[in-house]
DNA sequence: GTCTATATCCTGATAGAC
DNA sequence: GTCTATCAGGATATAGAC
């Protein structure tokens, strides 16, 4: 069984592919794109790789020939987020000379982007509880981020910009609590782009939702 | 096979236990909270029976004694959540005299407190995916709920407290996103007691982290 | 209430033919 | 590249002795 599928390509990026030859069957992009949104569908653990070659109408064995393990997928996967995470917070915060302000801004903005074009790779990330080697990495990476994150909210709170009623470590898992929720329900095809959502929550975490603080 | 299970109640009042007699053993209560805890930390999916009667001490088949099957513990913490939440959000708007905005506030408010107190229970139900009858209809309950706070802050907006130049919908996703992603870090015996989380999304909902909506 | 032993099925992963 | 057949182990759950 072939079902062709030349549906390649880097997942996300429209970029032209080289011209296939020979028998098309499917290639690495591709499985892994589809064995990630599995994955979020029905959580990684619930997820089987019958599943996941049913999914792909391809027999185990066939399956096995395109991916080494299901733990590789899951890496593949955790690595694509945590990479554009990082690199986002490196641009965010790039110039040190700027205000904490501005850099905390910047960084919930480019997070949200991350999210929108990262969507199911980061959802993956979000949901890994720590199980096996790869899962265990993962997180360790993953909190190094939310440090350098917290460590900004720390900067505004003290340069005056952030309000200091509350510890800055509470405002900035809550505020980037906010962020990661929306993994949740958000849609790549959905009503809202990256841009309106990373303005949307900017303007709901920093002037509140309270009328009076509409401008 | 015991399992009986009209030992309802609401779960989570630390009532003082009434005095066993004879062989001690596990009392359901006390398994139910084991597996909870037990599948909030490796994913409910990820935890065997094996795992859990080690956890407890036993042997699977002992455990089999308690407990009528692994679905049975998911759908009693699941319902012990979803209660909670609904009395919660029940007693939040039920002056419907009252401004939309107070009863917006007090469901933000009740709904930290129910997630502090019924901490295991509503985390395991934040990451159901809808595998199998019991989640899915758990799911079923939860977007109700979710829709009832959708409407309350629709009318927050439509009498004017709520700033409406985000729409209603997103606002209520993202609001109960941040109080929703509480389940990720707090811990019962941690720094922040209900009030003092109830409190902290109050404010940086309601007004702001701008330092200038500081009160 | 707990145990050993077992039934039945499914898991991730492999071998080797085509 | 894909297949059928298979492996060793682990899953949920049960039977029946003590």
């Amino acid at each position: 069984m072939t079902w062709a599928g030349p549906d390649r390509k880097a997942s996300g990026v429209p970029a032209a592919d080289p011209p296939r030859r020979g028998r098309p069957g499917y290639d690495q992009q591709t499985v892994l794109r589809r064995a990630v949104d599995l994955f979020n569908r029905q959580g990684y653990d619930a997820t089987s790789m019958s599943d996941l070659a049913a999914e792909l109408g391809l027999s185990k064995s066939a399956l096995y020939h395109h991916v080494p393990s299901k733990a590789s997928l899951l890496q593949q996967a955790l690595d694509e987020a945590l990479d554009a995470l990082e690199l986002a917070l490196d641009a965010a915060s790039s110039d040190p000379g700027a205000p904490a302000y501005d850099r905390l801004k910047a960084a919930v903005r480019s997070s949200v982007t991350v999210l929108m074009t990262h969507l199911p790779a980061v959802t993956l990330l979000l949901r890994v509880r720590g199980n096996g080697t790869v899962e265990v990495e993962a997180l360790r990476r993953r909190r190094a981020v939310d440090e350098r994150l917290t460590a900004l909210v720390r900067e505004a709170v003290r340069e005056g910009s952030v309000r200091a009623d509350l510890p800055p470590d509470l405002t900035g898992r809550l505020l980037f609590g906010m962020v990661n929720s929306l993994v949740e329900w958000v849609r790549p095809e959905g009503r809202y782009d990256a841009a309106a959502l990373a303005d949307a929550v900017s303007r709901l975490t920093f002037e509140g939702l309270d009328a009076r603080h509409e401008r």
